[in-house]
DNA sequence: CAGTATCTACGAAAATATTCGTAGAAAAAT
DNA sequence: ATTTTTCTACGAATATTTTCGTAGATACTG
């Protein structure tokens, strides 16, 4: 098997494919809550799927079982025994991730243009004052390093 | 069938989905070109990713030609006869298309908040001096409109 | 005209992603 | 101590996306 034209997270962890959709739930999860089990997994991810008319339907705890062992292959996570159980981690970190999913992204969608992206995601989206002010000195800041 | 847990894009046209990567790639190009031949699409199909190493290997005509037609049945694309062969041309627009999945794309990746998008966006890229005005320029824009 | 190239249509294989059922071991509950 | 619950492992069914081979029609070439 090559790697060619397969899709790679190229973090501080070389040859980690590109995660799902449905890893990336997951993933977030395990951002946010830290290691975590398998249950504790599935019972925040349907929680967050039932709030959320758009997603998809609640995961069978199987389900959402058999996709961790899957990253563990992958290497998209480790985990470690505790007692019966496992206790799962993110292997890559969330801010890297997002980079090179948004690199993939503005490739695929806005045919590598940054600025496009910012305008739609601006344009389109309700920014609040806060967001904008945040965005306002980022911007003020790449100036100044310029 | 229902439509629970697909995605759908809602722009000016209702019920249509979500083009795939692949239908995502044709878009581009019938976008950029106008009305064209499976042939053409083809054609600079493979130019592109010939000239991209991280992209997929090229495309057989006739993967590119069942593409179009299933495109054609979804209905993201529509298509005249011209002698012998077809002209293709989405039915989307490019912006509407780009602004449905930047919604998806922020919420799956960034769990919805644009204000983070837009600074890792910023952060990563090296935006021209010119982008970073015409972004200063939209922000001044939505804060007048506040 | 005969042969070759090019087109559409279509079926189906191949690759990938998602879902779930079942089995067996370990823990918890009664 | 027996039953019930809760784990992991794993195979396999489903669904989706991508790829391609083949067949038949039409146009082009020599």
């Amino acid at each position: 098997m090559t790697t060619k034209g397969k899709k790679i997270l190229k973090s501080a962890f070389m040859n980690i494919s590109k995660p799902t959709d449905s890893e990336l739930e997951i993933l977030h999860i395990l951002w946010a809550q830290g290691p975590s089990t398998v249950r504790t997994v599935n019972d925040l991810l349907n929680e967050q799927r039932r709030s959320n008319p758009s997603a998809k339907e609640p995961a069978g705890y199987t389900t959402t079982l058999k996709l961790m062992q899957i990253m563990f292959e992958k290497g998209l996570v480790t985990r470690i025994e505790e007692g019966r159980t496992h206790a799962y981690t993110a292997t890559i970190h969330e801010s890297d991730t997002q980079g090179l999913l948004l690199q993939q992204f503005v490739d695929n969608t806005f045919r590598g243009s940054t600025a496009r992206l910012v305008m739609q995601a601006l344009g389109n989206h309700e920014a609040s004052t806060e967001e904008l002010d945040e965005i306002k000195a980022l911007i003020a800041k790449i100036e100044l390093g310029k």
